[in-house]
DNA sequence: AGCACGCCGACT
DNA sequence: GTCGGCGTGCTC
């Protein structure tokens, strides 16, 4: 094939697809004009028409997926009804790679493969307009006569000293601490010449030898391993799995060393929570750069330089959230996903896709080991291993010879807390004993605000979102309720808005804000600092909060979530689970297995270093298996059960899910959709429909819900199943059906 | 996603 | 009598 193509000249063709990044169902076909005839090919970026307006694509060719698996092919435009390709964008072309990337996840997740593209694309094609470079100010000779030097004028003199960097425009304006106006005076004048600002200088090299880790045993053992894939420049999926402490990002780090060494790019997967200082600070003691950076909130120009730097391979490491997997690597030599049994990897607006395993497919089409690093790997996870698809390391101790927290459960009706209080006795004195002891100690809570729940006295009235099926939870702090799952937020009521009974209204439940107010009468002197989404926001906050504990200029830290994540706290020597049995209601596939990982986790915080840790969960079901596993800390034993109790059932990862949400403004709308989605169900052997069913968000942000579940064995794809379903039902406005493969949520 | 076309209420 | 609400439908 290759050789034919090279002896017979390739007629320039006539006619293109192009994908653009809108959500339409398949590329659109373009005529290509005299002038680009052979001078287009698969990945270039050009600019076509598209109705009255401009828009930037990227030709494409017939994805190689078989064809039950991809998208449809829209039915051929004839020739005369094309219009021409305006132009080629002078940009570098998408590779292949990415392109196949681009047509498997969309084909995997059902969702349009221009939104995929978009996910490529947004942050690179938005910026093209800025992309000019920018121009900076030198200094070039005197004040000519005439122009009196003012102050301002001499402070931005004296800001540009001659032969220094030039500035542009707003540095130098805030350098000098004038307005910009006396700048552009200047320049006016002929005092300041123009020049282009060449751009940054590309990323850092990072040194695999900056600074070799100490590793011992096991750890030597799985780093060597790591290593040897790394070196095969072959797919393959590795587990490492290891107990907090345990040393596994230093042996992850060994592996893109490797990666470095080879001159090739590695992409470190984290959920969001996790890209902390302290993470950064690990990386650069080991490298002596700092990584290139991606993720939701970076700057508009980090955004595009980082861009820029993974097609053109000069970012050798990637550092990023579930996006960076869209990011185009010239030279992707691995990939890791640290925390891969987080369920934040699961993308669930716009492209519903789990990062996780778009991580493997996107490491199978570059040809690259995989590493997915836990200390609770997911049943998904545990299954490959088990069947032999994935490689296993397992590193059993703490690094350090830290040990294990000791874990203990407070049954809760056996020593319940005072009433309308939520600490038991036992927890108050452990606190206590370690305070006294001058150590640090932790209450973890998994609930923002100050109650989940606002009740009327009265009339039992309940204060519920107007929007959603949810309650109001009030943040005390800011005096208002807010509801946790659109953006409504109300003034706390004074008078009941059932029965018009005043000060009946009551504070049911704790959030946060409450235990802290508990905490602070109950420890009157210790010093406190709350570690919530709403209290610190932003990396820099965070940062703060961090050192403020290290430094040990904190007693009792209170937090939610967020204190779960990675944090390394060498004084904590003690963890208070208020509400272990939280996030064990509802019908929830993996509520055990969540809560399970969660809660180890926060358990890790416990006793990192030298000093024993101690774990108390707080819980009125001191038998459950999440609690048991927790205690006796035999993960293994727990997720065994895990998945015998979903085998028999052809539950993940025993067999494959994908839930249909229905949603309309009209209730009634949504069931009669939902009805006719149920009656036109697939069905056969291992194809099976449960529902429809209200979801158990019924409304969310004003939209009526009802799911669907597809459930098939293993070797049933969903895929061409969902969309022959979905054909067949006529397209009705106003209702829309989301497709979630995998789902994680089941809200 | 945009943007136009298209049928029903409050304005010059 | 028009301006404009956003429901529906199309873009190669």
């Amino acid at each position: 094939m290759v050789q034919s193509s090279l002896l017979e000249p390739i007629a320039p063709r006539k006619r293109v697809s192009v994908l653009l990044p809108l959500p339409f169902p398949a590329p659109l076909d373009y005529a290509v004009p005299e002038v680009l005839a052979g001078h287009l090919s698969p990945g270039d970026v050009v600019a076509v028409p598209l109705g009255g307006r401009r828009e930037t694509g990227v030709v494409w060719e017939p994805t190689p997926l078989p064809a039950d698996l991809a998208f449809p092919v829209a039915p051929e435009v004839a020739a005369s009804r094309l219009r021409p390709i305006r132009e080629r964008l002078d940009l570098p072309p998408l590779s292949r790679e990415l392109r196949r990337f681009i047509d498997w996840v969309a084909a995997y997740t059902l969702a349009p493969p221009g939104m995929v593209l978009a996910m490529c694309l947004r942050s690179h094609l938005r910026s093209i307009q800025g992309s000019a470079p920018t121009a900076g100010w030198v200094r070039q000779g005197d004040l000519p006569a005439g122009l009196r030097l003012t102050p301002a004028r001499k402070a931005v003199l004296e800001a540009l000293s001659t032969g220094a960097e030039p500035l542009t425009t707003t540095e130098l304006a805030e350098k000098a601490n004038v307005g910009a106006s006396v700048v552009r005076g200047l320049a006016d004048a002929g005092v300041l010449r123009s020049v282009v600002i060449p751009p940054p200088p590309p990323f850092a090299l990072p040194d695999p030898l900056h600074r070799l880790p100490v590793l011992e045993g096991a750890q030597a053992i799985a780093a060597s391993e790591l290593r040897g894939r790394v070196q095969e420049r072959a797919f393959s999926v590795t587990l490492l799995e290891g107990v907090t402490g345990s040393g596994k990002t230093e042996i992850y780090l060994e592996a893109v060393a490797e990666c470095v060494q080879m001159g090739r790019q590695a992409l470190v997967l984290l959920p969001e929570i996790s890209l902390s200082a302290q993470w950064m600070d690990r990386f650069t003691r080991r490298f002596g750069v700092r990584p290139a950076v991606w993720h939701s909130e970076i700057g508009q120009k980090a955004r595009r330089l980082t861009w820029a730097a993974c097609e053109d391979g000069t970012a050798k490491v990637v550092v990023g959230a579930r996006s960076a997997l869209f990011l185009p690597f010239s030279d992707l030599g691995l990939v890791i996903v640290d925390e891969e049994h987080e369920g934040t990897f699961k993308q669930e607006d716009g492209v519903t896709y789990n990062a996780r395993d778009m991580a493997i497919v996107r490491a199978r089409l570059a040809g690259s080991p995989v590493i997915l690093a836990s200390a609770t790997p997911s049943l998904e996870t545990l299954n490959n291993v088990e069947t032999g698809r994935y490689r296993h390391l397992v590193l059993a101790a703490r690094h350090g010879g830290a040990s294990m927290p000791d874990t203990r459960v407070i049954d809760m009706r056996e020593t319940p807390p005072p009433r309308g209080l939520f600490l038991s006795p036992v927890l108050v004195d452990g606190i206590k004993a370690r305070l006294e002891r001058g150590e640090q100690a932790m209450l973890f809570l998994n609930r923002r605000g100050y109650a989940p729940l606002t009740l009327c006295r009265t009339c039992g009235h309940r204060m519920e979102c107007p929007h959603c099926t949810s309650w109001l939870v009030e943040h005390r702090r800011k005096h208002v309720l807010a509801c946790h799952y659109c953006e409504h937020v109300e003034p706390v009521p004074q008078a009941c808005p059932s029965c018009g009974e005043t000060d009946s209204l009551t504070a049911i439940g704790p959030g946060i804000e409450r235990i802290t107010e508990e905490a602070r009468s109950e420890f009157p002197n210790a010093r406190i600092l709350v570690m919530a989404s709403d209290t610190i926001s932003g990396p820099s906050a965070t940062a703060e909060a961090v050192e403020k504990i290290s430094r040990r200029e904190v007693d009792l830290i209170i937090g939610t979530q967020i204190v779960a994540k990675g944090w390394h706290f060498p004084h904590l020597t003690l963890v208070g689970v208020v509400d272990a049995d939280l996030g064990l209601g509802g019908a929830d596939l993996r509520a055990g297995e969540r809560t399970m990982q969660l809660l180890h986790q926060v358990a890790g915080r416990a006793g990192r270093a030298e000093a024993p840790g101690e774990v108390l969960l707080q819980s009125f079901s001191p038998l459950h298996p999440v609690m048991q596993a927790l205690v006796s800390g035999d993960f293994a034993a727990f997720m065994t059960e895990e998945a015998e109790q979903r085998r028999p059932g052809f539950w993940p990862p025993f067999g494959r899910l994908a839930a249909l949400i229905v949603s309309s403004e009209h209730a009634d709308a949504a069931d009669r959709a939902a009805r006719d989605l149920g009656a036109a169900a697939p069905h056969g052997e291992g194809v099976e429909v449960l529902g429809p069913v209200p979801a158990p968000l019924a409304v969310l942000r004003g939209r009526h819900r009802r799911r669907l579940l597809l459930r098939t064995h293993r070797n049933i794809a969903v895929q061409p199943i969902l969309r022959r379903w979905l054909a067949q039902m006529p397209l009705t406005s106003s209702v829309r059906v989301d497709v979630d493969v995998d789902p994680v949520s089941f809200m």
